[in-house]
RNA sequence: GCCGAUGUAGCUCAGCUGGCUAGAGCAGCUGAUUUGUAAUCAGCAGGUCGUGGGUUCGAGUCCCUCCAUCGGCUCCA
């Protein structure tokens, strides 16, 4: 007999070689008929695993993340058999369940495919689903799971295997089709019921952009048919958030290609907003003590050699402009550090005057891969809401902490809440990539984890993720079809300083080294607006947006007092605006709601009559009848009321 | 940069396997209408089909180059 432990804590003996599908049978038919994965004192395991020894047992279905990636990974699987037998040859390599579905790479070698095989390809996917055939896990020894590999020429998993300990390598076998694979697989494949594949893409073996490229195919699957067109549909709605399709609707920004890839074109309303964003920033920075400061946007080239950041980045960046002067060579400015780095310099400092903080939104350029522009989210030419704290050793703590305060005003005062902080430090198996001894980068990595911790921020460590001169503190932020951004960043350095020398006077008399925080609360403005566009759909917070209310005369001869009232919102600072165009209500109505204007106000004869207005909020919703006193304080508190002091 | 896909009017799209002067809706302009909570009506104008080359009697349609965009990969100071 063996002792199985619940997640609840209950425990119960059950015979030896009991599986968790036999176990949960006990439980509830239901939760037999529903779970598709477990996990045996840590270890996902199938449901038909053998249980030979006492231990916790937890069970996974559908809704659970580990049920979910158990469903996706067997559905990869599936693919790899289908992607098999359509194209002979190929190689297979590895094919994971992703945090929305899976994907398989494959070496193609001689075939194609492309988009247009899909249908074929899924169609044959549910035919073999529909046979219901058992995922099995089946050991094998490192000699024999190489030679099969061997036999089909699959140099891949044979690299796979290289690096596996023998007597811990399995196989997962269903129908034909026998795939290297630690486990964690649904009963058999009768679960899945609907799959979609959804892209193709080059994918690097080993993410190594020096080795061969492989084809990566993307799919979901479902375990109900309904499921998928939800899915489907939710992506659909998504869409219509992307900041690159609402910004061109809202005439926020634009590209030309004559004027160059990846360098936006603020429109109006854009910069407007983007001036906002700006104000509100520095409002909050000023309370803080920042000191605002201008640099130029360009810098001579030896400034970028002394910062490390030329030997780093100068071949794959805009390259140098010359100029009459022989030998002489200035840089699009990349970034604001070295520059504030000068400021700096500029005079000699007393402990008594740091922590010094310059800010300044500063526009950088930097040559982005081509394949790598987006929208605004990765750009060429782009500003940042850049500063740098240069602070003693004793201050830096809580220098760090009042910068996190600082972006988690940010984030809130916009309603970002679902952001992930991440720890990213570098990674030590690659310290050519970066600059700066063991002790120091120990030093700056501790003094992140510490502010991070004392401020009780839930976070992530990502090693390899930091700045070559220094670890950061990111704070991500998910756009409208979940992929990740970077967002605010707070970073600490200990390398800069050095590189330029910065010193000040202690209160011993003696020359010592500032720390330097470098920090970004919005990262960039173009990549935060558009963050922000993903997640308001376009309908900005009041305090931000270009027209607030927009007045809609029914006929001409409201004219003139629509004009009035119009005067009388603009005094007490409302952006209002007026639609005295000779159309019809229903269209002034429509056209004010594709602009996503928060408010209207319908002026007819019974408005005139009684000075008083039924407000009309965006979407068709009724805010009740108001006098223009009362509009005016209507909209100035919901204007107070989402935007509070820092 | 790499893999794959896409590019027709300001916008959204149609144009089958190559065949007469390339279509529609919205937007624009002109006129009529003076309007009550998501599109008033009529007329007009607007395109060297992303660019350059090629195949062909004939190319929006087939092939190649380049440019831009989209989905990924790699990169992200």
């Amino acid at each position: 007999m063996i002792e199985i432990t619940f997640p609840d804590g209950a425990s119960k003996s059950y015979e030896i070689n009991s599986s968790p599908y036999e176990i949960a049978c006990t439980i509830s038919e239901g939760l037999a008929r529903n779970i598709i994965s477990a996990k045996f004192n840590n270890n996902t395991i199938e449901t038909t695993t053998k249980l030979t020894e006492s231990g916790k047992l937890i069970f996974y279905t559908w809704s659970d993340l580990e049920g979910k990636k158990a469903f996706w990974h067997s559905s990869a699987h599936v693919l790899a058999q289908v992607l098999e037998e359509f194209y002979s040859g190929i190689k297979l390599t590895i094919g994971p369940a992703i945090s929305n579905g899976f994907y398989y790479d494959v070496d193609f070698e001689n075939h194609t495919m492309s988009e247009k095989d899909f249908p074929e390809i899924e169609k044959r996917i549910i035919e073999i689903s529909r046979e219901k055939h058992l995922f099995k896990i089946e050991s094998k020894s490192k000699k024999d799971a190489l030679d099969y590999y061997k036999k089909q020429g699959n140099e891949y998993k044979k690299e796979l295997i290289q690096n596996l300990d023998d007597g811990k390598i399995t196989f997962c076998k269903h129908d034909n089709f026998s795939d290297l694979c630690r486990g964690g697989h649904l009963p058999n494949t009768g679960y899945i019921k609907a799959v979609k594949l959804l892209s193709v893409a080059g994918a690097y073996w080993r993410a190594d952009q020096s080795k061969k490229q492989l084809t990566r195919v993307y799919g979901i699957s479902f375990p109900k048919q309904k499921e998928l067109t939800e899915y489907l549909n939710l992506l659909e709605e998504a869409k219509k958030r992307d900041h690159r399709k609402l910004g061109k609707q809202l005439e926020l920004f634009t590209f030309s290609s004559k004027v160059g890839q990846g360098l936006p074109l603020w429109l109006p309303k854009g910069a407007e907003l983007r001036d906002r964003l700006e104000s509100f920033l520095k409002k909050a920075q000023k309370k803080a003590g920042y000191k605002q400061v201008i640099s130029p946007h360009i810098g001579n080239k030896e400034l970028y050699e002394t910062s490390g950041h030329y030997q780093k980045y100068g071949e794959s960046s805009f390259q140098p402009i010359s100029t009459p002067a022989e030998g002489e060579e200035f840089l699009l400015k990349p970034m604001n550090c070295p520059h504030h780095c000068e400021m700096y310099n500029s005079k000699q400092w007393s402990y008594k005057e740091l922590p010094v903080r310059y800010a300044e939104f500063g526009t950088v350029y930097r040559y982005e891969q081509s394949g790598e522009l987006h929208g605004l989210t990765r750009v060429r030419g782009f500003t940042q809401d850049d500063a740098h704290i240069f602070c003693t050793e004793d201050q830096l703590n809580s220098e760090f902490k009042n910068v996190i305060d600082l972006v988690l005003y940010v984030f809130k005062s916009l309603g970002f809440e679902n952001f992930t902080a991440q720890v990213s430090l570098r990674d030590k198996n690659n310290k050519e990539k970066y600059i700066g001894s063991d002790d120091v980068w120990e030093t700056a990595e501790n003094a992140i984890i510490n502010a991070t911790k004392e401020k009780n921020i839930n976070y992530k460590i990502e090693y390899g993720e930091a700045a070559f001169y220094g670890p950061k503190l990111d704070f991500m932020v998910k756009d409208a079809i979940g992929r990740e951004w970077q967002l605010g960043t707070i970073q600490v350095d200990y390398n800069l300083p050095e590189r330029f020398e910065l010193s000040y006077i202690d209160n011993e008399n003696k020359i010592k080294r500032p720390v330097m925080i470098h920090r970004a609360p919005f990262g960039s403005m173009e990549r935060f607006i558009a963050i922000l566009i993903e997640h308001t759909g376009g309908n900005f917070p009041l305090w931000l947006t270009s027209n607030q209310i927009i007045l809609i005369p029914v006929g001409e001869k409201h004219k003139k007092y629509t004009e009035k009232v119009l005067k009388l919102l603009e005094n007490d600072e409302i952006r209002a605006l007026a639609d005295t165009r000779n159309e019809t209500v229903g269209k002034k109505i429509r056209e004010a709601e594709l602009e996503k204007i928060p408010f209207m106000i319908i002026i007819g004869d019974e408005e005139e009559k009684n000075n008083s207005f039924s407000i009309r909020g965006h979407g068709g919703k009724d805010f009740g009848t108001k006098n223009i006193k009362e509009i005016i304080k209507f909209i100035s508190e919901q204007v107070t009321e989402t935007i509070k002091e820092f």
